[in-house]
DNA sequence: TAGTAATATGCAAATAATTGCATAACAACA
DNA sequence: TGTTGTTATGCAATTATTTGCATATTACTA
């Protein structure tokens, strides 16, 4: 008997990585498929990409190991929408994730694997590249800081359930700084490079 | 005749990502898998992540595509090795890689995902997992800086060919800088939440 | 001489993620 | 009334990645 319960809890994890990035996103709040996605799109996005079709895959699963609930919501002006909350269940499933050994972060940056290439083929090609990514961190830091002047503005007031919000916030910021000036040096220093390719 | 001379060309391109941060590591010097491996596992690592199973699989395509070539080279004191050069057609297929638009920087970092959990679960694990992550970051920053230090002493007087690299280093000691300042921020605010769970 | 660690390479099955569709409600505007 | 844009959700096929083996050489040390 005490085989059988074991293998119902076993049948009830996901190993799945993104599960637990849901799940987290809906401590604290309910939200749609569509929702997480945009939420995925900006605020998570430096820590965790995902597409919608990866999202509502996993709600799906998600839906059916009952980590989570849903509802349908009929709105006016818009199309219907099926809101996902986190059952007792969930909430479980992420304390026993939080306790497990963190995973070593994953990346993949075109960007840099393209700098390796300076010199060799069109430097044109990188400085473009490179100019690009740095429009993209203005606007990831004007949207973060937005973000930190509106709600967190006094990060020690903070109750708890906020705070690792905030922190996560907080990296964001500082590698969206950091970005920013690597960028000017980067710069700087491709402009000195002779045409190839 | 034409549409034949298409479809072979077709038929040489990859298109998996790794396939060009591989051809880019070989832009410098000939490597091996394990030293492929080692590499993305130390200096690359921060903006590429890939297990030495992914790199051996895409080292084997790569020559069936005869984007690089082989040799096997006899060692003393160790067990032989297989040592992998770019080809023209590799050389090209970069040419052709940098020209393309750069894909979007793809991540996935428990870590934070972690973070959003504090307030609801343990935070003792929280502030294991960061200083875990403080603990690496150190490392990296140290071996960026002794890398540094070595090889990239007068950055403006790099030959063109060894610039981008040195900007993918330097991009990697700033990440490193600011995420361990990061964790000390993130320790201090974490101390001050209520134990749950 | 048995065990451990580093060097060196790989296969196969399972799992996850991407790509390319596909649909539909509703608003706003031409 | 047709078009464009946003909201909203999803399937199926392909491709990529991870996981769990598996093997072998050589050095060092207990």
């Amino acid at each position: 008997m005490g085989a059988i319960s074991y293998i119902y809890l076993n049948l009830e994890i996901s190993g799945m990585a993104l599960t637990h990035a849901i799940l987290t996103a809906l401590l604290e709040e309910d939200l749609t498929g569509y929702e997480l996605a945009k939420q995925f799109d900006v605020s998570l996005g430096f820590f965790w990409t995902a597409s919608h079709q990866q999202i509502y895959q996993t709600l799906k699963r998600l839906y059916a190991e009952e980590l989570v609930t849903a509802r349908e919501v009929s709105q006016t002006g818009k199309p219907d929408k099926r809101v996902y909350s986190l059952t007792d269940s969930g909430r479980r499933s992420l304390d026993a994730w939080v306790l497990s050994e963190t995973k070593k972060r994953k990346v993949t940056d075109e960007l840099f694997a393209k700098l390796y290439t300076v010199g060799h083929s069109s430097t044109a090609a990188v400085i473009d590249a490179v100019i690009q990514r740095q429009h993209d961190h203005r606007e990831k830091l004007a949207l973060y800081r937005k973000i930190e002047s509106r709600s967190y503005a006094a990060p020690l007031k903070l109750p708890d359930q906020r705070k690792g919000v905030y922190l996560a916030l907080l990296a964001g910021i500082r590698q969206e700084e950091a970005s920013l000036l690597w960028c000017e040096d980067a710069l700087s220093l491709l402009v000195s490079v002779s045409q190839v390719g």
